[in-house]
DNA sequence: AGAGCGATGTGCAAATTTCGCACATCGCTT
DNA sequence: AAGCGATGTGCGAAATTTGCACATCGCTCT
């Protein structure tokens, strides 16, 4: 059950991504670099895309799982970015690889996960409509991404730490903010 | 072909070795540490004992092949000095845990190849009895595995880059010494 | 002195993982 | 059209990992 082999494959993929931009690399490449069979990796991946999918999981789960509370919400933030940062060649890759469709869905995907355990973290939230709250979750989840991805987009220049703690503070007052206009409007 | 569980009980077992003596350090706590089956740890060591012995030489293989011309002996010294010293914790464990015979005898097997190596790269050499040339290497691998041991039981506070350097030179200009009056005593 | 406990090794069969080889396919180059 | 390298798939064999049972040893407690 120690999937040593598979974390063998993912840091010899992560290597070779801060090299060459995703759609260069090869099964071949990545098997050679960490010295296995060619089988193996399909063995623990159904595709390079699946290896991709799986290592950006890994990624998140490991920078978000560290801060549950919604205090730490913007700290959650600040290492995702600082992750990006220390990865920026490999992250870059990625991006220029993709598909912006594909990645807006993912990241939209992440931010949902995110955006309800925060939600959830708040107060006034139960009290209000489950259609407003989805509504609300939306509408923030879509601003984070926008964010994201032109961040990255434009080369993750701009300074997480005070970006992100300012738009952290800012995202969970209106978001808690939103849910009392929401809950208003519901009494 | 891959040993990659292998690898993992080598990286638990000096995780351990920075925080306790190695006659504390038990089969169950490595197998623990990294997730795996208690067999799974015989299938690779025969014993603790032989696990060490494995990771000592590795590290000793790891730090000498990176040098291998004559020219280049004090670096390889000055490198496994400097392994030792970043490790110190896990150095000194080992150190208080092994008896000195059995520290001799291994430092001293490690002493050895180096110093056939580096006899073998020295001109002179071939020119020399076997006999003389064997007697020159047991005399200054007892100076060398001497020095270690005062060395690492002094707690390594020596810097080692002067400390080494100069010996090392010593060391080479004195055998070369050696080998030629060894040498002119045979003619 | 003897029971209880945890660590050590060993043996073995079953389950899982890795490997090697063969094959079909695809896209690209010549 | 043939050649080439990369991709996946399908096995069976080999290697590795696991779980369970057992014997032993040294230690502690009473």
């Amino acid at each position: 059950m120690a999937q040593f082999t598979k974390r063998a494959i993912v840091e010899s993929f992560i290597r070779l991504l801060n090299e060459k931009p995703l759609d260069k690399i090869t099964v071949k490449e990545i098997v050679d670099d960490c010295g296995i069979n060619r089988n193996t990796f399909y063995y623990h991946f159904e595709d390079i895309r699946a290896l991709l999918t799986f290592v950006i999981d890994a990624e998140v789960e490991r920078v978000i799982t560290k801060h549950e509370s919604v205090a730490s919400l913007e700290e959650g933030f600040i290492a995702a970015a600082n992750f990006a940062l220390s990865n920026k060649k490999a992250v870059y890759h990625i991006y220029n690889s993709v598909s912006r469709e594909e990645l807006e869905r993912y990241l939209n995907s992440i931010a949902e996960d995110v955006m309800h355990s925060m939600v959830e973290g708040i107060e006034e939230s139960k009290d209000v409509e489950l259609e407003d709250r989805e509504l609300i979750i939306h509408f923030y989840k879509s601003g984070l991404v926008g964010m994201a991805t032109s961040w990255i987009g434009e080369g993750m220049k701009a300074e997480p730490e005070r970006l992100i703690r300012r738009m952290g503070s800012l995202l969970e007052g209106s978001v808690s903010e939103a849910l009392k206009r929401g809950l208003k409007r519901k009494i």
